[in-house]
RNA sequence: GCGCUUGUAGCUCAACCGGAUAGAGCACCAGCCUUCUAAGCUGGGGGUCGCAGGUUCGAGUCCUGCCAAGCGCGCCA
């Protein structure tokens, strides 16, 4: 509809051309919207207030000639010029009653489009590095990854949704000692555990179930742990030196194999429990892209020799430093450090550089919001690759507050007193726990009451969304109980029937569904969708409590059956598409 | 100090990337509960869109300055 008038007023325009009444040179975009207040009709065009400028005429006038020029066609009842040059769109009402057959006849495809064209987008998201269990912070990036994603593959773009695997560096040999000397206290060997190690119980697990599993292989007398270590904090010296010495002397004692053995199995481990995790989640990726096979592979050398050939490398103080600052970043940044090690930056350059040579059309990165200043040195880098900055889009998610009713669910990751995600989902559900999370734009900082999540009444949106379905489903039951049967025919016959201002109210926001879905997915904000639907719920709840369906009159049951199917189909795409259940019954 | 993000009803949030009278839910107030699910329903009050300028037919939305909150400013990841 929004096209045929687009096609209209562009009729208008050209022969208005023709008349000399605007100039040649003018080419207007020609800006379609459906009007918020139904006394403005049903669509309304700016366009008036737009040309005003160019064509130098009163935008009233201009308008009253645009809609004179306009070629009559069925489907516009009246238009009409209103406020300071707005035209009003009026929409045949039989027009109206087509959505119903549409969403019939299309079914779960209802509001698909191919807007995207195939083009490939990557979105990488969640990438939390596997030294612990996933908790509340990755479960909303989690959850925003996911649904832009489906959105996305909605929308007709071509979809790669991807895992970066930090299992190289430093942070992760912490892990492997700290699972170490976990174990060694399993052996029966006494020891202190480092300030600056995991502490969290997971390790623990991971330490008795590999003492279990392989005995007292990786047993090394605590003596030998212990001599000659450097100070740990509480006792006045250097954490990180200490780890650090901790680190080599397990190298050293394990010797090569099996220390990478060791890592090996505390890295599946917890990579393992976080794939279940987000799987449970309901989501699921096409790869998870090694860190360490950047490393080992040279992709890192090749990407730093591409910076090099382009002059964007320099030596200074015995590093080797990326000037990312001639490229927008506030400093310039070491990418191998002057122990010859190479920066967690390059290998996020060589990753990346890996991205733009895979070809995608666009690469989404989808961060926490704390991660923000890493953006400009990126995208330094992406342009030193030689690549469009407008590739790569990073979209934050900022961190949600826990609450349970009033009070706020303390955490702090230092203690290892973190609310896991397994434990967000385990108290609230998955439902719940994706709904809430998508429920407010990325960027907005959220409150997330896990009283409200698991509430049963109108106030928990969740529950409001899907009790709607539920009910739909709780009517159709009825009918069947009642001996009676849907008749689809003989609704489609009689759509004109429902004339009530909920049923219109209905098949207005029905119609919508397919730009909503459209615009969220180009704006990448799923929440777009979750408030639709809230919307959808509302007025069906609106409707139900206002008319009943079931009625005797025959044409008008059957429409009105119609209709609320149409909304049920709906519903059902709308949560399929956010990975949310649709019970039929609550 | 610099940078990024945010600031809308008492609270939690919207506002279709400049449009018409800024909208929902909760809370509050007033009515209603013999119904296809009361796990409520209907209606109502409530706003200096952080503050001050600017841009134009038009600004919550754009630009500038200021105020406040969160986050970030390592040869950590």
């Amino acid at each position: 509809m929004k096209q045929k008038i687009e096609e209209l007023i562009r009729q208008a325009v050209d022969s208005l051309k023709t008349e000399g009444v605007l100039g040649q040179d003018i080419v207007p975009q020609i800006i379609i919207e459906r009007t918020r207040d139904a006394q403005h009709g049903d669509f309304a065009s700016n366009l008036a207030l737009v040309l005003a400028k160019p064509a130098k005429a009163n935008p009233r006038q201009l308008a009253e000639k645009i809609i004179a020029a306009l070629p009559e066609d069925a489907a516009i009842i009246k238009v009409e010029l209103a406020g300071p040059g707005f035209i009003n769109f009026f929409v045949n009402p039989n027009a109206h009653y087509q959505i119903i057959r549409r969403i019939h006849e299309q079914g779960p495809d209802f509001g698909l489009s191919r807007i995207g064209a195939g083009k490939k987008v990557q979105v990488e998201f969640v990438s939390a590095n596997p030294t612990g269990p996933l908790h509340v912070g990755h479960g909303r990036g989690a959850a925003y990854g996911s649904v832009l994603a489906d959105l996305l593959a909605a929308a007709g773009f071509t979809v790669h949704r991807e895992y970066y695997v930090n299992d190289a560096g430093r942070q992760m040999d912490i892990l492997a000692t700290s699972i170490w000397l976990r174990y060694l206290e399993e052996c029966g060997e006494v020891l202190p555990f480092p300030s600056n190690g995991y502490r969290g119980d997971y390790v623990r697990d991971i330490a008795r179930d590999i003492h279990q599993s392989a005995g007292n292989d990786y047993r090394r007398p605590a003596v030998l742990v212990q001599e000659d270590m450097p100070a740990d904090e509480p006792q006045g010296g250097d954490k990180e030196a200490h780890i650090d010495a901790l680190i080599a002397r397990a190298k050293t004692l394990l010797g090569f194999n099996l220390y990478r053995d060791f890592f090996q199995i505390g890295l599946n481990d917890i990579l393992g429990d976080i794939k279940d995790d987000l799987h449970e989640f309901g989501v699921d990726y096409q790869q998870w892209f090694s860190e360490r096979q950047l490393m080992d592979d040279g992709s890192v050398d090749k990407a730093l020799a591409q910076l090099r050939e382009g002059g964007h490398l320099y030596e200074k103080d015995g590093a080797l430093w990326f000037a990312s600052s001639q490229l927008g970043d506030e400093k310039d940044r070491v990418v191998v450090r002057e122990n010859g090690q190479y920066t967690y930056f390059a290998s996020d350059i060589a990753y990346h550089h890996n991205k733009l040579a895979r070809g995608f059309d666009q690469i989404i990165d989808i961060w926490g919001a704390d991660h923000h200043g890493y953006i400009p040195r990126v995208r330094a880098a992406i342009i030193a690759l030689g690549a469009d900055a407008e590739k790569l889009k990073v979209l934050l998610v900022q961190f949600a507050t826990l609450y349970r009713g009033e009070e706020k669910v303390q955490m702090s990751t230092r203690s290892g007193e973190f609310v896991t995600l397994r434990q967000l989902r385990n108290e609230v559900g998955k439902d719940a726990a994706r709904f809430f999370y998508v429920m407010r734009r990325s960027e907005q900082h959220m409150d997330f009451d896990l009283q409200l999540a698991t509430s049963r009444t109108n106030e928990n949106p969740v529950f409001y969304v899907q009790y709607a379905y539920a009910r739909i489903c709780s009517v159709l039951r009825q009918l069947d109980e009642k001996g009676g049967q849907r008749d689809i025919d003989l609704g489609m016959d009689n759509l004109p029937r429902l004339v009530e201002s909920h049923e219109l109210a209905l098949l207005a926001l029905l119609a919508r569904y397919p730009e909503m879905l459209e615009k969220a997915a180009l704006q990448y904000e799923p929440h777009q969708v979750v408030l639709y639907l809230r919307e959808l719920a509302t007025d069906f709840h609106t409707y139900y409590n206002a008319h009943a369906f079931l009625v005797d009159d025959a044409a008008l049951r059957n429409a009105r059956l119609n209709l609320v199917c149409a909304v049920k189909q709906v519903l059902a795409n709308g949560l399929n598409l956010l990975n949310i259940n649709t019970p039929e019954v609550m």
